[in-house]
DNA sequence: CTGAAAGCGCTTACAG
DNA sequence: CTGAAAGCGCTTACAG
């Protein structure tokens, strides 16, 4: 019995074989995939890596297969509520499968993003891209070089899990159109963000089913401050209703049309997007169209799992819907 | 020139020597240390891998040095936004010196958080530990195996990055003396949490200087509704000041009180803690002692750089103190 | 200054 | 069913 000398080295599996009195060749196929070997061989392994506390050196496993069981993901701003749940799901997915999550934040940088989305490729199994800000031709480059999922973008050729935005948008202008609102302002978020465009194709195509008349205003970033920078605008076209393009901008504008002496929802309605953290706390409350991060999370997790397994594309992809949260930001149209 | 053949294989050190016809060691050499080559060497080298797009394996790269350049980060709960800007401190800091986060999420868990310690410490460099519900043997044995630092708990001979609560819970004890008040109701957060108990023992000190009488009450869940869970009691209670265990707890507690008809800060102070996102857009705004958590990120990082790099562990920690932000949910003791 | 060799800890055809 | 050998892509004493 000489298992607990030298404790500080690392048990490898030659201090395993020959404890057990194997070849190493051996302790790796008990440990790996159990069933290939005679019952009491693999048994006398098991037992001298669980004697040893043995656990397997990820990187030198990783070496001759390639797989790291590593995921990358990458989002844009660690510090914005939207993506809390959305990491919790692929958070919780992963660590179910025995993978881990290499975080990197790219704090709204095509630069880092695509600096970042290279280096993680180069040890991680398979890459998340949230929110990505990266051209259309920079996605498919990565996408061709390690499975990658996108969430809340599309692209030809690369696999997405995307909320549809649809039905919570049908949602809120069936709402809003019962309430006796003709016409809304939607406020894009950033530039380069197809969920905004996204957003406001569908608001463009419900409202005009509901023939209510949709204007969209100048873009501004997606936080509370780009909401306070749009209530100039907001102000000079006074809009009945206005849909931001996240929770995020309606909270900034809410606070910033309170301080202009224009109250919510009485003077105008305001709806929001995501019902982040806090969407609540605000007074009025804010009416918002839900998003099912976390579960998004998990199925964009899944997704890539997919890949690595060599799965087929054609997966059918359940219902990742939005929903009308009404709260107290939306009202009547005044006379 | 064939360097641009079969496109799908990764390029290693072994092609770049071929090309810059130099032995592979010569390639390492190059470009892990340069200067201890001659200079026309190291050039061609260079030239060669950028002409072949080289970026070397981290896994192989691993498997020698024994560094990953890799720091586990485990948190107890991604959602809670406490962490928000710690994590952004925590990434921005190591993406800067070339390091890529392994992150976990325990949810609050126990044996999860001790499982995820075990497994990152295999492939991580060193290891983060925040607001940690591990034992202190079990964290202890944890620092042992790999260079660990402790965010919000200290723990003899494990390096540790905590917000000193003293400063800001003075200010705040002051600042409700000032109004008149003569008593307190500490709302402790979990049982396990050590930084619970360290705002208590603050808390205690500096009311006992100011002559305010300081209670506590019953553990609670630290989210809100741990906080309208504690409304029950705290309306028992009447104090005139709660401090919560944090903001969370403070917002569910005011709105449970408010929906009992008690306001806040008319019949009731509230104070709570951390200054989370959204803490301003209660009605009232709440009244917080704030961390500087993107600091301490930043710094509980460094810190376990300097442990990688052998550094003695002398450092003058720079102060990371907490302030008070008196905002809406504080108010003059009631007559 | 540079090359040949050994080694990091695994996995996996290839034999037997 | 199991072992000996080669290899994954690097690094680093050891020679020269």
């Amino acid at each position: 019995m000489d298992e607990d000398k030298s404790p500080g080295r690392t048990v490898t599996i030659y201090d395993i074989a020959r404890i057990a009195g194997v070849s190493p060749s051996t302790v790796s196929r008990a440990l790996t995939r159990p069933g290939r070997l005679s019952p009491k061989t693999e048994e006398r392994v098991r037992d001298a890596a669980t004697r040893l506390n043995y656990h397997a050196n990820p990187m030198a496993r990783a070496l001759p297969t390639g797989k790291t069981s590593m995921i990358g993901l990458i989002v844009s701003d660690v510090t914005n509520p939207v993506f809390f749940d959305l990491v919790h799901g692929v958070e919780s997915a992963a660590r179910r499968d025995g993978y881990t999550l290499l975080l990197t934040n790219t704090d709204e940088s095509m630069s880092v993003e695509s600096v970042s989305a290279r280096q993680l490729s180069r040890v991680a199994d398979g890459l998340l891209l949230v929110s990505s800000r990266l051209n259309d031709t920079d996605i498919a480059q990565i996408a061709q070089s390690k499975p990658t999922v996108l969430v809340n973008r599309e692209l030809d050729g690369v696999r997405s899990v995307v909320v549809d935005a649809e039905y919570g948008i049908g949602e809120a202008i069936r709402y809003i159109a019962g309430l006796g609102h003709t016409s809304l302002l939607y406020l894009p978020g950033p530039e380069r963000s197809w969920m905004s465009e996204h957003r406001w194709e569908c608001i463009q195509q419900k409202a005009a089913w509901a023939r209510i008349q949709a204007r969209r205003g100048p873009s501004h970033a997606p936080t509370i401050d780009g909401g306070r920078e749009a209530a100039a605008y907001v102000r000079e076209q006074g809009p009945s209703v206005v849909f931001a393009y996240n929770d995020l901008m309606a909270i900034g504008l809410m606070q910033e049309l309170a301080v202009a002496g224009i109250s919510t929802p009485q003077d105008m309605s305001l709806i929001g997007f995501d019902d982040i953290f806090g969407s609540d706390f605000t007074t009025p409350a804010l009416t918002t169209i839900a998003s099912p991060l976390f579960d998004a999370g998990q199925l964009a997790f899944q997704r890539i799992r997919a890949m690595l397994d060599g799965q087929p594309g054609i997966e059918t992809a359940p219902p990742l819907s939005t929903r009308l949260i009404v709260r107290g930001s939306t009202g009547p149209r005044h006379a």
